[in-house]
DNA sequence: GGAATTATATAGCGATCAATAAGAAATTAG
DNA sequence: CTAATTTCTTATTGATCGCTATATAATTCC
């Protein structure tokens, strides 16, 4: 059979162009024309490759989590929860202030209030987010099992605030506050974590 | 002189009504339309009395601070550091997650990211929710000269702690988390909160 | 080479965006 | 009453939105 003239963009490169146009502007504050302008292709090209552009969101948060997410898994493989968190906060703090990176977190500022129609896109992150917090509570039980965390401490509500924190600490990432400023955050979190 | 025909709608009420708009929306997802059909006018209306779509947006922030954010002035009057943070706090999280409300924080979430046109949106926030941690240090240096807060505390970096637990509680509210969830979470903070 | 297939570039689609022009309606001043 | 002033309703404006129809270019199969 015929294979047709081949692709003359790399969909990988453009995916992740696309995914820090989203990552500054937001699903909804992003045009098709920054999209199309930053991943240097035409709107045609676009459409076939991914579908529309919440397709194209969505393989991008794909993308971020995959690629920029790997922190995660190292940090609940660490011996203790206090260990987890605080190389979790630690690699956070860094990453959200990266100057390689827009600030802050896709998966906070990607849709965090839009249009009516675009709350599908608006819920999909917030799922994200608590898959993380899922992960985190998970991580508390196993903790408390192997004894390093306290019996009365409740796993849920343990790492809902963790998950918070990490949650503002993207805001603040996002307006501007520094690294080290972000740092001395996750200090102040820690003085008080058990173990 | 002539006075004219008067207005024939309530100009508190429809910024009220404008106000809520944004706070579910966002500045950039709420459409003309979403805003005229909810204050019950026309866009000339509109126009003639808040000047264009951002003015109408910066006076319902006005709004949103000076009526719905009387309770940091409460919370600073607190006799001790403590009893303000847990009085600031515990206010957040019933005010985040009030049913009569859009979930969240209109100075969080209304304008976090977005186009190019709104960054100046996006900054004028920025600033007050940066006016808010302003007020936190100020009170944390007080009670510091008042010896209610150890002198080894660096008032910046508390502040800037209970902010961004603050702003958390902001992007779990505007994801669904109950009131008593996020009441937990203020439990947790408090529980290592000096004093 | 010729047919089939796929990607490209150009141009433009209808819908919606924020904002307004035009004129009728409602008030006060004299 | 008339004149002046202001707000109202109606109907658009030009720009931009996400998206696509069309035709051309580039490749493989036969």
């Amino acid at each position: 059979m015929a294979m047709g003239r081949p692709r003359a963009f790399d969909m990988d490169e453009a995916l992740e162009r696309a995914l820090q146009v989203f990552w500054r502007k937001g699903y909804e504050g992003a045009s098709l024309t920054d999209l199309t302008e930053a991943m240097g292709i035409n709107p045609p090209s676009l459409y076939a490759a991914f579908g529309n552009k919440e397709g194209l969101f969505h393989k991008a948060v794909e993308r971020y989590v995959a690629e920029r997410g790997k922190f995660w898994a190292e940090a609940m493989n660490e011996p203790t929860a206090r260990a987890a968190v605080e190389r979790l906060m630690r690699h956070s703090a860094d990453f959200l202030t990266d100057k390689c990176n827009p600030g802050g977190c896709l998966l906070v500022q990607g849709a965090l209030s839009c249009s009516d129609q675009a709350t599908p896109v608006k819920r999909a992150l917030a799922n994200r987010r608590a898959t993380g917090e899922a992960r985190l509570r998970d991580r508390f039980e196993r903790a408390k099992s192997d004894g390093d965390l306290p019996a009365e401490v409740d796993p849920t509500d343990l790492a809902r605030y963790v998950m918070t924190m990490m949650e503002g600490m993207a805001i603040q990432a996002a307006s501007g506050t520094t690294r080290e400023a972000l740092q001395r955050v996750v200090d102040v979190t820690l003085r008080s974590f058990p173990g």
